[in-house]
DNA sequence: CTCCGTCTCTGAACCGGTTTAGAGTTTGAC
DNA sequence: GTCAAACTCTAAACCGGTTCAGAGACGGAG
């Protein structure tokens, strides 16, 4: 281990010949510091290699610089899912120069999950939380409320939230693919939905319906836990149908990837026999074969947009709700004309 | 926003009749306090509800009770790569029952690294750091050292390190792959590497050659930076020789993946006309058509056993190399006999 | 020349814990 | 009965910053 010392603001005080007092302001460029002095104290600090204790000031602002993403989902979940990555890749974008942090705290729905988030708050480790995969009727936002900390949440929560909301349409993304296989044709399409208890897996489920009712389609929805399994169970239930879809819009890439693979393996031929489309967009997918066409998000600049509203809201002032560019379909190999077309 | 005055301990301390050190022995169970005098502090803090400060115990005890995992890949490669979720369960497992959170960083590998560690040291944000994807000769060690930090390495590094190692032999996942290759009857068998320069991209090679070897394989190695696109392209290029192998040894379930697509895309039948392993055992692996041969190392537990270690480091006692089991080969549907046989 | 306002700077309190020196009280040995 | 050791507890210093009240110097207005 190297010497621990660290200069501490009273050194470079002492050597700066000044209080530690006026340290503290001419760092921090508030004004009543003459100029002469504070570039002196600037230049002592600079060359003593100063760098204030983060928990000092921590102590004396009563602030954490930190803000803290708590994982809802099981581990499986998020491994499989492309989205989470992306999205702290962004946050960190712009935490790394606000010299914020991001702590991440893992709890399984349910009886942790309270704890997980009272746990961070009670330590006052963070100045403020991410709220992600909004439930409906979720409790996090009166518990966080409670708790009194700032947040953002992941698109707009169904019930009352003082908290500034980001979003992002998907709603428009599955939209484009409905629309998109409609060009081709479809007149028969499935929909491998995510949970109805979860916010964003509905508001896909809906945008579905209504894209389909618009365009006169047949349309049917699976509903499933956003597992890779589940949406091939899904996939196998759709197929078995006497008269099976000749297309089906994913609610992820995970489940459509694994749609794909179901299909193919009872001697389907993509997108000849059927058509899928996925969403997210994960880097995988152009890569399978058939390369899947998907609703492509910009995780990384959410996760941005995020940070950025909730510094806004650890500092002071609350920003409105804030939407992010509608999603685009990505139209790889894995779309085509139906059977009978 | 809630009331914020939670209570401190020299409220505990005038509500229990008692000095702030008392109550401090006391909440700490150290030694020196009577036991009924003990008793009555506990109860006064449990029904005020008094929970310390982190940010005051931070700063007298001069312990950040983080620590920190720096990710020096390019985010689309970690969303790809479905290890680090896995691994951050892991280690939040461990962490969240000793009160340790975890705090991540981005960096690009290159210019921002070492100023990302620099910075999370500097401010004394963590105790510890996990250092993973180890290079050759990788600068983040001494670096990490010189900063005066506890920290442990995901596998050996291959310079002097004063840091406890936490390594799965993925050689001998490589081997499994290539034995149960050689056993259908391959004879003739590429791997799709990792880069070279990172250590375990090159242990997997050494581990794929000297298996080839002992099989009397003929072998064959393309390298790529690990991601699904490199990974499509070295098996383009495997492909494209005069005798192309036929079976492929991935070192990650990513690239095998995309090598899958490619062949099919070549009009290959998987496992028929060449047969595929990955790496990773991700998910999605086993609902691909066909189902992947994967190695599978248990991410979690790795992250759980990082975690482990590097708190016993941040505590004082440092302990030695620690090896966890080795890895499994799961054995599915992209492995088959090689066509002549 | 005096008075007041402004600017610069100092000293000390403060955030909320931990830790140490030592004061006061018991206890036990002789 | 006296003295030392052991035990319980207090007071204050300390961690390293921020912030506020006010001291002192200086300039301009009257």
């Amino acid at each position: 281990m190297t010497n621990d010392t660290r200069p501490t603001i009273a050194d470079v005080a002492r050597r700066a010949g000044v209080s530690k007092g006026l340290v503290s302001f001419a760092l921090n460029g508030r004004a009543g510091v003459a100029p002469d002095t504070r570039e002196r104290i600037l230049a002592v600090a600079a060359d003593m290699g100063f760098s204030p204790s983060l928990r000092a000031r921590s102590l004396s602002v009563g602030r954490a610089f930190a803000c803290g993403l708590v994982i809802g989902r099981s581990p499986d979940v998020i491994a499989a899912d492309p989205f989470f990555p992306s999205f702290i890749a962004g946050v960190e974008d712009e935490f790394s120069v606000s010299g914020q942090v991001l702590v991440l705290a893992a709890a399984t729905p349910g009886r942790h999950e309270e704890e997980t988030y009272r746990g961070l708050v009670a330590d006052r480790r963070v100045d403020g939380v991410i709220l992600s995969d909004l439930r409906a009727g979720d409790p996090r936002v009166a518990l966080v409320a409670e708790l009194g900390i700032a947040a953002v949440t992941l698109g707009a929560p169904d019930v009352d939230s003082p908290f500034t909301s980001v979003s992002v349409d998907d709603g428009a993304g599955i939209r484009l693919a409905v629309d998109h296989l409609a060009d081709l044709g479809h007149t028969d399409i499935a929909h491998v939905a995510g949970p109805s208890a979860m916010l964003h897996g509905r508001s896909r489920t809906a945008a579905f319906e209504a894209a389909a009712a618009e365009r006169g389609i047949r349309s049917r929805v699976a509903p499933t836990d956003f597992s890779a399994a589940d949406g091939a169970r899904a996939t196998d239930a759709l197929l078995d149908a006497d008269v099976p879809p000749t297309a089906i819009v994913y609610s992820n890439d995970n489940m459509a990837i694994a749609g794909l693979g179901r299909a193919q393996r009872r001697g389907l031929v993509v997108p000849r026999d059927l058509s899928i489309t996925g969403f997210d967009d994960a880097e995988i997918g152009r890569h399978l074969f058939p390369a899947l066409t998907s609703v492509a998000t910009d995780a990384r600049g959410w996760g941005a947009a995020a940070a950025r509203a909730l510094l806004a809201a650890t500092t002071g002032g609350a920003a409105e709700a804030l939407a992010l560019p509608d999603p685009r379909l990505i139209v790889r190999a894995s779309t085509g004309a139906p059977p009978t077309a």
